[in-house]
DNA sequence: ATATACATGTAACAAGTTACATGATTTA
DNA sequence: TAAATCATGTAACTTGTTACATGTATAT
């Protein structure tokens, strides 16, 4: 979190939540839970400082407001600095990261085990799968017509990584299916 | 890397692949680039000190031999206790990790951008994904029906990865395909 | 009475990346 | 003769996790 290099990937994350409305540290750790979460995790503990960094660059703000609860709370915003940050990022060179699974990583690993145990971990992914596509299904009806179609209203994004997220978990179902079977 | 801590995902990686068949340093770095790093990705400048931190608890043990280039290799292997302790990984229990996925996070800011840049970033994963898509497909035909269907054979489990995969970027296509045609 | 929500931080540690370091042999 | 392959390491840095730290108000 030098103040040289560039803001790392949480800190866009946390800039492109800004972007769509003004948010205490508090709501950000909430909505970085669920539902940008499941895309991109993190906890407080790093929400935190990333945010005292963003402002030490000058892309973010914050003005102490009366919280919710029983304490002063910190409304941060995105500045002009910080949008045009935001937007060179959207735009600037990528390549898909390798990627980690650990439970794919397991999964290589169960020629060393016995039937019963393989069974456990696969059902155990499958029962996980199959809860995360009912909520991304219900999370999905809940979508109007503007935010399905029209690509400059944040709420598209938001519908099109959602249907990433079931794409996602209809293949992770279907392999589970493919794996408890194979096992019997 | 501590000697107290249990060993790191990655020192369970490279057990597995010790417990298929005794590597050299260089050949597990290799074999990490591909097809373990499509599951977990690993550079030399890590596994190298994991395989000293594995000697250190006892789990794998070297012989120097003379190596295929100039210079002499370390052949490792996997002792009776890193044989255990790989086993007791395997059926140690396993919530699925919070995920990280920077390229889901951008689609989430594609409102902030023009069409052209949000049309040339998807595209560069289509075209990725479907170059990975032809591969994993080339790969599953060289599969005997042994591996394809005993359960107990180190190639089974490899093939199981391999239908992951091919499912995975059969859904990110999918999705691609959805996302250029929102786009238009 | 107890737990949860509100609200924001720090410290110690583990994991992973990039760059530095070396140097012979084989292939194009 | 230049690049790639073989072969193994270290150092500095960034990122992320877990635990520690504090304290009020509201709901059960």
């Amino acid at each position: 979190m030098s103040r040289l290099a560039a803001p790392s990937v949480l800190g866009y994350a946390l800039l492109e939540l800004l972007a769509r409305a003004p948010c205490t540290g508090y709501e950000l750790t909430q909505t970085m839970d669920y539902p940008v979460g499941h895309v991109w995790a993190a906890r407080h503990s790093q929400i935190y400082p990333t945010l005292i960094d963003l402002e030490a660059r000058g892309l973010v703000r914050h003005r102490v407001v009366a919280g919710r609860g029983p304490r002063d709370t910190k409304r941060y915003t995105v500045t002009a600095k910080g949008k045009r940050a935001l937007v060179s990022w959207v735009g600037s060179p990528f390549r898909v990261p390798e990627s980690r699974n650990e439970f794919l990583l397991r999964v290589r690993a169960l020629w060393l085990t016995d039937r019963a145990r393989a069974l456990e971990l696969v059902r155990a992914a499958y029962d996980h799968h199959r809860a995360r596509l009912a909520m991304y299904q219900a999370d999905e009806a809940r979508f109007d017509d503007r935010d399905r179609h029209d690509p400059k209203q944040p709420g598209f994004t938001t519908y099109a990584t959602l249907r990433a997220g079931i794409g996602y978990e209809q293949h992770m179902v279907a392999w589970c299916e493919w794996m408890l079977a194979s096992l019997d």
